[in-house]
DNA sequence: TTATTTTTTTAGACAAGTCTAAACATTTGA
DNA sequence: TCAAATGTTTAGACTTGTCTAAAAAAATAA
């Protein structure tokens, strides 16, 4: 049985490794986790004598399928918490990232199914990322940035890069909701900020900042 | 901040002081966390320099009122993840208890005050356990043993004792869930059994030992 | 290519929580 | 009352996960 550190280390590397091409470095999972490169060559020793990681001295980390595996089951129970927390318990999804950090540890495979079962089986969190379903697959929709996004194309907003505060409090003020509709309606080259036009008429300016930590998928 | 383990030494500690008159002693607690003396008098130590025990050497401890409150509240949040599990999850009510003693330890206020508006405001747990409220208060309804009940006078199962899976089932199996009603129609002297009889109109025979777990209130 | 900078690892230390073995208190009972 | 039994604490050690400081490897740049 796993603790909750060995967890955080393996979700953590998950999440690097989905942004990067390359094997994970020592340093950017001591940034992730805000501890000291040497804790992390410490554990990385750990993991992979559990055959959790590959790891070779200077070359960085990747997971195994063992590690993968249990990765994509604590992102699973994080984001079945979440949407309890805000579909059960009335939180904002810019309020349960803290809790789900302490929820994902419960162990106990068939909490986590039968509260599966109780929210219906969602396919999305509150903030649009997808579920894994209980065997591990993610059913991924194609998104992209919405920084990329051509100029009067109907657009849905999919999902959210950034888990910071600031930017969920001001995707929810302007009413940039997960499945909320966008047209880019001008491109300002000078700051790469973009103009566009919402779904209930608004028409909004969004820094180069958002965009590029907002995803889109084509209506 | 109090780690997983200081606060399961003061529930422990809050649940022993409730079964006895006089201060807990070092090897009755060693036996209820299932840890060695030695490693528990070091605790001691701990937290009474944390002002949540009073603890003399070889005198034992009691539980100061800071301690007390901490305890109240890990006990409040134990009932209430437990009336969730059963009540919105289908768990069955012998089933709950380890998943409870991991959900208790979740740290938010928030949530735990959004999770009794959702429960609708519980008084019990599904053992029958009062829940405190969110102040530390504790309603409690007068209770005595089965054994101690009289013949002839209707009873309402108000709680179990004991928490062990056998006599939960044992229970189950015969109906005699929280709130079902009872009359004891006889009293044997020879090995202190009951006779009772069911609001379904079946009648049974329970053993001290079953009389002595279970409480009963005046209906 | 070699020197400098950056990244990573090693070595040694610390805190929390646990253990065993031994020493010390308290209680029991003859 | 005092010796034996029981309960409690101390001393020293181990594990997990962390840290700082220093050494070693890799990457960068002149």
């Amino acid at each position: 049985m796993l603790s909750q550190t060995e967890e955080n280390y393996l979700k953590s590397i998950y999440h690097l490794e989905a942004s990067q091409t390359k094997s994970v470095s020592t340093t950017l999972i001591s940034k992730s986790l805000n501890t000291k490169a040497s804790s992390v060559t410490d554990m990385l020793g750990k993991l992979a004598d559990k055959k959790l990681v590959n790891y070779k001295k200077y070359k960085g980390v990747n997971l195994t399928s063992k590690g993968k595996n249990i990765a994509v089951k604590i992102i699973r129970k994080h984001r079945l918490w979440e949407v309890f927390l805000v579909e059960k318990l009335n939180f904002n999804w810019d309020e349960v990232h803290e809790i789900a950090e302490q929820l994902e540890h419960i162990k106990s495979d068939e909490l986590i199914e039968k509260l599966d079962t109780f929210l219906n089986f969602p396919t999305k969190d509150p903030h649009g990322d997808p579920i894994p379903d209980a065997k591990g697959n993610i059913r991924n929709k194609k998104s992209i940035l919405l920084s990329n996004a051509k100029k009067n194309v109907l657009y849905t907003i999919s999902c959210v890069k950034d888990n910071s505060k600031a930017l969920l409090q001001f995707l929810d003020k302007h009413a940039l909701t997960i499945e909320s509709e966008l047209t880019v309606v001008d491109k300002l080259d000078f700051d790469e900020s973009i103009t566009a036009k919402l779904s209930n008429g608004n028409t909004l300016t969004l820094s180069n900042k958002i965009c590029t930590n907002v995803f889109v998928t084509i209506k």
